[in-house]
DNA sequence: ATGGTGGGGAACCCA
């Protein structure tokens, strides 16, 4: 194979939006697309609609009303079975697969880290501290592993981590999401495993890069107050294959439209 | 300071 298209979707609810996944593969054209918050326990996941819409290969790890990962797949995988249970709760935020590429297998992990409630404060707000203590099993996991090799990282990681991954910097400072304490932790975990931040290497960090838009805005379009929550990650030793990528933000107008959109990166092997 | 809109699934939970 040329090239090795990867996507990563927080769907919102992947029953709802199973049809929208034809308009993706349409766009994007991924060989592999990893969803979040797929709201689905696993026996009720719509797999044969999904491999008829070109994904013979299918990892789901759901449960019922929140939450879940999948990873579709043209390419064949293994799934790791062995990786951490989070904070040991359980709850279906991770799935990691080994891609049968030529050249030797690559690491794919799909992680959705804790969105963190609305008040930053560990002490007052359990779903905070949640975040900040999977970052950091994250980052301690990452870093006992040493740095990635071969290996893809991407979800919805519900940080943006630089300046300009938001709307504004100034107003965003004390708003969970872009606080110090949680993008100090990100880029942490990113460095642990001297990860590379795919999306970056495309776009300049003094451009302005959302992959989500709140439901709440009455234009989500005209106001703009985006952020990037999505992310992409690299192995060192694959940032020189990285070819392409695509945030794809006419996703938001699709009708029952997630609030985040596909984001797709190419990589050339 | 507040509430704004969604999904899940049947009262509030979560984002």
């Amino acid at each position: 194979m040329a090239t090795l298209r990867i996507a990563t979707w927080n769907i919102n609810s992947v029953r709802l939006r199973r049809p929208l996944l034809a308009e993706l593969v349409a766009a994007l054209d991924p060989d592999v697309l990893c969803l979040q918050e797929t709201k689905c326990p696993d026996e009720l996941f719509p797999l044969e609609e999904i491999r008829a819409q070109g994904f013979p290969h299918i990892a789901h790890r759901g449960m019922k009303g929140y939450n879940g990962v999948a990873v579709l797949s043209r390419i064949p995988f293994e799934i790791r079975h062995d990786d951490p249970n989070w904070c040991s709760k359980g709850d279906c935020r991770h799935l990691g697969v080994a891609l049968d590429v030529p050249g030797g297998p690559i690491e794919l992990h799909d992680f959705y880290v804790p969105a963190g409630g609305d008040t930053p404060d560990r002490e007052v707000n359990p779903k905070f501290a949640h975040k900040l203590d999977f970052v950091a099993e994250a980052t301690a996991w990452t870093r006992s592993r040493g740095p990635a090799r071969r290996s893809v990282l991407v979800g919805d990681l519900n940080i943006a981590p630089c300046e300009h991954d938001v709307w504004s910097h100034k107003q965003m400072f004390g708003v969970v999401s872009h606080t110090p304490v949680e993008v100090e932790a990100l880029t942490g975990w990113q460095a642990a495993g001297e990860w590379h931040d795919a999306l970056r290497h495309f776009v300049p960090s003094d451009q302005k890069l959302y992959t989500w838009w709140s439901y709440r805005a009455k234009d989500w379009e005209a106001s703009d107050r985006g952020r990037r929550l999505d992310h992409v990650w690299v192995s060192g030793d694959l940032a020189g294959t990285l070819s392409r990528h695509q945030v794809l933000k006419p996703a938001r107008n699709w009708p029952q439209a997630s609030d985040h959109v596909p984001v797709m990166v190419e990589l050339a092997l």
